[in-house]
RNA sequence: GUGGCUGUAGCUCAGUUGGUUAGAGCGUCUGGUUGUGGCCCAGAAGGUCGCCGGUUCGAGCCCGGUCAGUCACCCCA
């Protein structure tokens, strides 16, 4: 039993359900494909220090959700758990000529180390895009404003997005220091991850969520009065932007995200439907250098999580119906009409008819056969016996009307062809 | 990694104060006279009660451990 289980975390997926897979990824491309993105597809696993260097030595992820494991050579790797690093090691392995942009989207499997819960897998998906080569706060815009028309085009109503800015890598110094100041004489009152936090990461005290911490982060300065001119019309002009697309939006002045190269824009997307891991899809602009290049790629992304999309989906209705497994179902009745029906199955399949074909080759009796195709779904029934074996015929039994003919085998093209 | 809840046939679940061969519904298979589905009827198959150990004359029921699922925390998609 449990040996045959998935690994926890991990699920396999059936029919219908894979159904509703095919039909968030057909979504993606057709959306994404509109805004001049094309589909990039990466490895799985890439050397460790791909994600090292791009998500930050401190962030969680890397420091206990990696799978990592050594190759044969010694060399240290790491299933991917997340898509943007790889994606941009991919793209300056290509090269992005001065000026260029590079507009990419992707989808597949992430790997994290972490406890599963609702909407929270050790494998999980996600679909996410990247806009690299650009400094614009418009292309800030319009990306969220894809996401939202992804979600839209997904039926995927009732979402929040989350908005806010962490502004240029120049004005981090003060702001930390404002809050360090701030949060400093608070200290004992503060939880244990944010004592700890007081020398790792003051930002991230802002959105814990313990309710002692949270109503302290309530008072802290905000840290977009603490920035400079240029993020703070960076900023107003990504509202603006959004704005002129007409995608609705919250400021959430205290959402920090947990990576650690972004810059100025920073958003999610949050869902109702989704139990306490609400988190839709989240993302912002990153400023990446890869190992053995010296140049700095800026760009703007974001990832959605694709089981949360289709969570999302289940809450409000939306999943596909569990579908027929055949169209045309071949009956052969005793041992010899067994290779006449393979054959006849074979034949209707090479010429395109009758859909879905199965072939019984089971030789149970007419009624046991019958119940399987009416079981599976089957529309249409093929009854190869005896008697029209010796005549080259077969019984054409149309399982919805319940009406059947006799015909030779020659005019079977026809009987498929009427409705 | 930490905590709460759960673990009985393919599925959904019953199993009384621990006491003889562990039950139901659905599903599956076979049959209801010569070769015809869905409805109905009859019969059958299917379970080391997650696993290991303990308490007891005796445990699906009690205790411990373990594994798995689930939800929550940390964090994130």
């Amino acid at each position: 039993m449990a040996v045959n289980e998935p690994l926890p975390g991990t699920s396999d997926l059936w029919e219908p359900e894979v159904l509703d897979w095919i039909n968030l990824e057909k979504q993606a491309r057709n959306i994404f494909s509109r805004y001049g993105y094309t589909e990039l597809r990466t490895p799985i696993f890439e050397r460790t220090d791909v994600f090292v260097r791009n998500l930050g030595n401190e962030t969680d992820v890397v420091q206990k959700e990696m799978y990592t494991f050594q190759d044969r050579g010694g060399r240290s790797l790491t299933l991917r758990p997340e898509g943007t690093a790889g994606v941009m090691r991919a793209i300056a392995n290509k090269g992005l000529e001065q000026g260029e942009e590079a507009r990419v989207f992707y989808f597949g499997p992430m790997f994290r180390g972490e406890r599963p819960a609702a909407g929270r897998r050790r494998q999980f998906h996600q679909v996410g895009v990247e806009a690299v080569g650009s400094d614009s706060p418009w292309m800030d815009a319009e990306c969220i404003a894809m996401l939202v028309h992804f979600l839209a085009e997904l039926g995927i109503h009732g979402s929040r997005v989350l908005l806010n800015t962490r502004g240029l890598p120049e004005d981090r110094q003060a702001i930390s220091q404002a809050l360090l100041d701030y949060f400093q004489p608070h200290s004992n009152a503060l939880c244990e991850d944010c004592q700890r936090r007081l020398s790792t990461n003051v930002w991230r005290m802002l959105d814990c969520k313990n309710p002692a911490c949270h109503e302290i982060a309530l008072g802290a300065p905000q840290i977009l009065s603490l920035m400079g001119e240029a993020s703070r019309t960076f900023f107003a002009e990504v509202c603006a932007g959004l704005t002129e697309l007409g995608v609705e939006y919250e400021l959430a002045p205290r959402m920090v995200r947990g990576l650690d190269y972004y810059v100025h824009t920073v958003f999610e997307i949050t869902h109702p439907g989704l139990g306490a891991q609400d988190a839709l899809a989240g993302g912002g602009r990153y400023r990446i250098s890869l190992p053995g290049d010296k140049r700095t790629f800026e760009g703007i992304g974001f990832a959605a999580g694709m089981e949360r999309l289709l969570l999302a989906r289940e809450s409000l209705g939306l999943q596909s119906p569990p579908s027929n497994r055949t169209d045309t179902y071949i009956v052969s009745l005793g041992a010899p009409a067994i290779p006449v029906g393979l054959r006849l199955a074979g034949e209707l399949r090479q010429a395109g008819l009758g859909g879905r074909v199965k072939a019984d080759f089971s030789n149970r009796s007419l009624k046991a056969q019958m119940r399987s195709a009416n079981r599976e779904g089957a529309s249409r029934v093929l009854i190869l016996g005896e008697a029209e074996l010796s005549q080259s015929s077969v019984i054409c039994r149309n399982m919805t009307t319940s009406e059947q003919v006799t015909l030779p085998v020659g005019e079977l093209k026809n009987w498929f062809l009427q409705a």
